[in-house]
DNA sequence: CATCACGAAACAATAAAAGTTTCATGAGTT
DNA sequence: AACTCATGAAACTTTTATTGTTTCGTGATG
């Protein structure tokens, strides 16, 4: 199954655009995440319409934090990126009056909703400034050497 | 992103099993779950190669339980379906020797390990028998009511 | 007014999961 | 022995969600 890395690339951006003085462009972002500035705006987006980042058109354009580091947590950006749910575990629905099928879900249900919500509560603690610690030079744009 | 529902699927299917005099078929199960009886056998294979059913060949052939219901967990078969992660949410790797993706990477990951921990937990706490309530005379090959 | 950069929409490519087809093998039935 | 039933295995196709690409519009800077 697939995985979803948005959350931990979307904190890692907006750690290094704290260290910016001026917007960081999709392309540029792009650039860092190996992929492009369409999807960069996309995943952006989600962000900005909560108010975390803000975004200028034209020259020296681009993405910027709006908020400190310290007034968002992984909760926050967990949200804004809007996955419908943290497990790849799913319930049956082939037979919803049938009281096993009824029982096996709840029973499933029950030990999702439990794990979920202490994920949710841990990542309500984190705030991303406790995160951009030990960066010293790290430039935005270096490139990665795991890559092709 | 998509959900696998093949443990809350399996586990319906073993306790209607449990019901059964004679083995239940792979084309009968696939007909139960709206599926096809090739992918039963792939989801099958995985529960036999721990134990849990065996499978015959020929005339009266098909699917058995091989250990009592009391004797299997939620744990024991979402283990023997091998899903890698319960979680859609993923580490980024573009970065390996940044400081700040390392410390993201961190902080989801104690996450992560946490949440999953106590949901293997849970899952080792219920047992198949715990499910098998109030099922009458619900028949194994009734139809769905909410397919097309 | 030329360039830069986001916004939006339509479209194409990719990859994982599920479904399909075919043939082989073994187990009962007659 | 021949027939039928059902799993086992492999190759292939289909489906679907995500990602990537292209194009055009708009606003902002210089």
């Amino acid at each position: 199954m697939r995985k979803d890395s948005r959350l931990s690339r979307m904190l890692h951006v907006l750690i290094h655009m704290d260290q910016l003085d001026a917007p960081a462009t999709s392309e540029k972002i792009a650039t860092m995440l190996n992929t492009n500035p369409v999807v960069v705006r996309r995943t952006m987006a989600g962000l900005r319409d909560k108010g975390y980042v803000t975004s200028v058109k034209g020259h020296g354009g681009g993405w910027s934090l709006a908020v400190a580091l310290s007034d968002i947590t992984l909760l926050d950006i967990h949200n804004a990126l809007g996955e419908s749910s943290v497990f790849t575990i799913g319930l049956s629905d082939e037979h919803t009056s049938c009281p096993i099928e009824i029982a096996v879900n709840q029973a499933i249900s029950d030990v999702l909703i439990e794990a979920e919500a202490l994920l949710l509560e841990r990542f309500r603690d984190v705030t991303l400034d406790k995160l951009a610690v030990g960066f010293a030079d790290y430039p935005l744009n270096q490139q990665t050497s795991s890559g092709e």
